[in-house]
DNA sequence: CGCTGGATTGAGGCCGATCAACTTCAGTGG
DNA sequence: CCACTGAAGTTGATCGGCCTCAATCCAGCG
């Protein structure tokens, strides 16, 4: 969180096989299928792609609101604040998602993002997005829906118990990283303690639900590695419909 | 929870009072303005106007999802349904406020809604919502903005301890009220349940809070009036900047 | 090989849940 | 007007889950 921002810029310009999947695909597409100068509306260009080492942040919080920011490969967290001073993880951001949404009412980011390690990220300008949106109209039953999506993530996080909380966050991942491996087995882009931050628990408490859970044989966990062998019972144990003692 | 749904149907067509504060005003306000057939996508116009009674049913899980609601006056709670057939309550929403955009992405909604008190809510036919929208893409802005703004409610939810969740609470229902009523002195449109319902704690942990905040001088309640006394006390309570032993 | 930071495991204490009794309020009908 | 009734709210005692603090283990790395 000391390191200075490393960006490597480069103008995106081909069609990239690293934009599979991510949710501004269908909009950012056409940027690479029009012959377009600049100025055109009527394309949604990548304002520049940053390389973050681990660490790195992607902006300060405070910062003005300016741009949206694809993850297009890699990870990224997010980090509020106290008044004492402490950190609190915000949210995870991974491959083919996007940053900045919940940012637009108040024109600044009220936190921190840093990545979780090597990241890359597409930068979009947000007054761009707006022109382009305006001119595209048919794009924006997409957008809606992708907002949608995102003010849906992370119901666990009130869940009574650490237990399903716990749970809720693996079945989460197992479905947000199952782009890069099969989908039952993922390695932990995040330490215990982010885990803990994010899920408001101590990361000892992160690490005795995991033995836990070990035990019971729903999955098996080896630092950040992770195999999930009861995806089904995982489940059932995020929605609280089974207690296993 | 039984009663049937009170549906008393009107058709808007003059500009109304009532719309003030509305998170829709803007949009819907041309249908007031415009000289409009129905069939001229160029104004986004109200389906129908709802009376619901105390407890009536604005929705049921499952039902498909293709209206958004604005609520006019009044109170509404949503409830989500556990495996064990428990009730959770997921969000309340207040006079001016929008119901749906949640469940864009699914096409269903999830969970039910429910009036707290007599309520008026705006029926707007969603496919009418994007096709205004794309007829009037200047409109875009305000929608994401006030999308953005619903998405960082409730983020007093995650809070580590009762306190600070109820406190949180409190300052975010001022700020949501104030409308009906002088900024710092409300009434509580729901239940204590309710409310231990959607903090994820019981109505006695509400109950004592309550009477502790009342103790400390800090809020005075009596059953559903609560006047609060020391507001900054109540914000730094919810920031947990204080903890008043 | 030792160093360092993350992860695990253990013992004790506190916050909030649970269960139960009592009080107050709101609605109803006499 | 009051008596009755059921729901909602308050208060108290006990119990359990998670936090706290501390020690130990382990992987990665110079």
């Amino acid at each position: 969180m000391t390191s200075p921002i490393t960006a490597n810029m480069q103008t995106a310009q081909t069609k990239d096989p690293s934009c599979r999947g991510c949710h501004l695909t269908p909009l950012c597409h056409t940027i690479h299928d029009a012959t377009t100068s600049h100025l055109n509306p009527g394309s949604l260009r990548v304002k520049s792609r940053i390389i973050l080492q681990k660490n790195a942040t992607l902006f300060m919080p405070d910062q003005p609101f300016q741009h949206l920011y694809a993850i297009e490969q890699g990870a990224v967290k997010t980090i509020e604040y106290e008044a004492d001073g402490g950190e609190l993880i915000r949210g995870f951001y991974f491959s083919g998602e996007i940053i900045g949404y919940e940012s637009i009412y108040s024109g600044r980011f009220h936190f921190s993002a840093a990545a979780l390690s090597e990241t890359h990220v597409c930068v979009i300008d947000y007054r761009d997005f707006l022109t382009f949106m305006q001119a595209n109209p048919e794009y924006q039953q997409h957008v809606f829906h992708f907002i949608s999506m995102q003010m849906n993530l992370g119901a666990y996080l009130v869940s009574a118990t650490a237990n399903r909380k716990l749970a809720g966050f693996l079945v989460d991942l197992s479905s947000r990283l199952h782009r890069q491996t099969h989908r039952d087995e993922f390695q932990l882009p995040m330490s215990r303690q982010d885990i803990g931050s994010y899920l408001r628990m101590t990361a000892e408490t992160v690490s005795r639900i995991c033995t836990w859970l070990q035990q019971k044989e729903i999955i098996a966990i080896q630092y950040k590695s992770v195999r999930i062998l009861q995806p089904d019972t995982l489940r059932q144990l995020a929605e609280g419909s089974v207690s296993l003692e």
